[in-house]
DNA sequence: AAAAAAT
């Protein structure tokens, strides 16, 4: 078996792996590392938890021992889809660099672009970048790509699932042709097949088998529930519950960013030690909840797909599948989050009557069926609501009177009985402000969880620019870092109007189709 | 039925 000192790294990187506890490399990384130190361009095809970052962070470390960087002309390039991804890589080239002196700069949104300067004005060895944040410096000048000898392109494929390759086009054009290329993709849809054959050549191709689409360390369950949101709530306490001591920490899924967050705040109440990350929180707070989620400060973390892929967070022992995912191939990203390395790990999905057919597909495409936990949706009560009141219902009876739902009678008892039910249940710290998870956090001690340090310390409202408003509105601490893209409403422990409350502009009631 | 990413 290969050996990290076959690959041909420097004595200095061998003695960083070896610090960090590695000795032998997987097989994207003995693969794909003898190539990028002859200097070829790699197209590596792996998932991740393969390797796959060391094995372009260790080539790029030799490579970078011989010359320095000037000031605004970062040497190497390294391209993620998401903040979070770009961090890890970063925390990567600190624990693989610690014998080389170099600079790295991380240029992510939602954060100050004056440090990033400051970096990148020094001089930066490595960048480190999503791309909106890059392009932006870019276009102010900041930045001069015409000396990036190596440029990565890390989850191509996700990349094009979010629209950046356009971005990733221009990007490339930017750096010169003599550059070299290392590039990653977990599949090769047809659109980076063309991408590969644009911007490599003659790369050395790396493919690693495919992780067995689900691990068979990971026992998978199906949990029936009836669809309405206290329903599954309640369901997944009990899930957790059940679990007891068994489960160490978790991830639980939800499809929308919104769910995170009224997810989040129900486990909170309920004395769930829980935390939250999704892409519309600020970033402090996603950072926050990251880390302490992986130091084993937060056991269980409330997350949108942001969390789905690539984050590399050890020992994970429960996966919950809060929504089932729409696209069946993030079911296995998702459930890849427990299981790893040879642990055993459980992966719960909460499935309601109309899930089945999105289950469906997940079970088409692993080619099994997932083992129910306690009977199918046929063993499910039956559920006497129908269409009427609870979503368009509910919405028409806001629109014509303009009152919260909450005070109508337009809601039946079925829905407001098991939520009080659940309400009245409460006894952990509640938090008291929907900002608080969107708003910029005060540093943490590492030991406490920001769940709990919110409960005690409510952000305090700042007045609107124009000073007389009344409504609720959004506030930051200090105005800027406001990354909502809509209006969030104050938490107060009831259901409250999603919309303008009492105050909807006539011409917003006017119906619409599009 | 969504999420992510520049402001």
């Amino acid at each position: 078996m290969t050996t990290f000192a076959e690959l041909g790294l420097s004595p200095k990187i061998l003695a960083a792996v070896d610090a960090a506890g590695y000795t032998t490399p997987t097989p994207i990384q003995a693969g794909a590392i003898p190539h990028a130190l002859e200097r070829k361009d790699v197209l590596g095809i792996a998932q991740t938890g393969t390797g796959k970052t060391a094995s372009f962070v260790l080539p790029m470390l030799h490579l970078l021992e011989k010359g320095r960087a000037r000031a605004r002309m970062p040497r190497t390039l390294i391209l993620e889809p998401t903040r979070e991804l770009a961090a890890q890589v970063e925390e990567n080239f600190v624990k693989y660099g610690v014998n080389h002196r170099i600079n790295v700069a991380l240029l992510i949104g939602g954060v100050s672009f004056d440090e990033q300067e400051r970096k990148l004005e020094r001089g930066a060895d490595v960048l480190i970048a999503t791309p909106g944040r890059l392009l932006d410096h870019f276009e102010r000048g900041k930045l001069l790509l015409t000396g990036v000898e190596i440029l990565v392109i890390d989850e191509a494929d996700r990349m094009l699932d979010m629209g950046f390759i356009p971005d990733i086009e221009r990007i490339c054009k930017l750096i010169p042709f003599t550059r070299q290329t290392l590039f990653f993709s977990a599949t090769m849809p047809a659109e980076i097949t063309k991408l590969t054959e644009q911007f490599l050549h003659s790369p050395a191709r790396v493919e690693v088998a495919k992780a067995s689409t689900t691990a068979k360390t990971v026992t998978q369950r199906l949990v029936k529930s009836a669809k309405k949101p206290w329903d599954k709530r309640a369901v997944l306490r009990d899930l957790i519950n059940a679990e007891g001591d068994e489960l160490k920490n978790a991830i639980v899924f939800c499809n929308r960013k919104m769910d995170v967050s009224e997810l989040f705040r129900s486990l909170v109440k309920h004395g769930f030690d829980a935390g939250a990350l999704h892409g519309d929180m600020d970033q402090r707070a996603r950072m926050t909840m990251l880390s302490n989620f992986k130091d084993g400060n937060l056991r269980i973390l409330v997350a949108s797909d942001v969390a789905a892929r690539g984050l590399d967070i050890p020992d994970v022992s429960h996966v919950f599948n809060y929504d089932i995912p729409i696209h069946a191939e993030d079911y296995v990203h998702r459930i890849g989050r427990t299981g790893r390395a040879g642990r055993s790990g459980k992966a719960f999905s909460i499935i309601t009557p109309s899930d089945t057919k999105h289950l469906d597909a997940i079970e088409k495409m692993i080619g099994e069926k997932i083992e129910w936990l306690d009977g199918d949706l046929s063993t499910l009560p039956a559920q006497e609501e129908t269409e009427d009141t609870s979503r368009r219902g509910g919405r028409n009876s806001r629109g014509k009177n303009g009152k919260k739902p909450r005070d109508g009678k337009d809601h039946k008892e079925k829905q407001t009985q098991p939520r009080n039910a659940e309400e009245k249940t409460a006894d952990a710290p509640v938090v008291t402000d929907i900002s608080a998870i969107d708003a910029p956090q005060p540093v943490l001690p590492d030991n406490v969880s920001l769940g709990t340090v919110v409960a005690q310390e409510p952000v305090r409202p700042v007045p609107h620019k124009n000073g007389n408003d009344e409504r609720r509105q959004n506030h930051t601490q200090n105005g800027q870092q406001n990354n909502n893209k809509r209006h969030r409403r104050d938490f107060d422990d009831e259901p409250s109007p999603l919309g303008f409350g009492d105050d909807v502009p006539a011409f917003m009631l006017i119906p619409i189709n599009i």
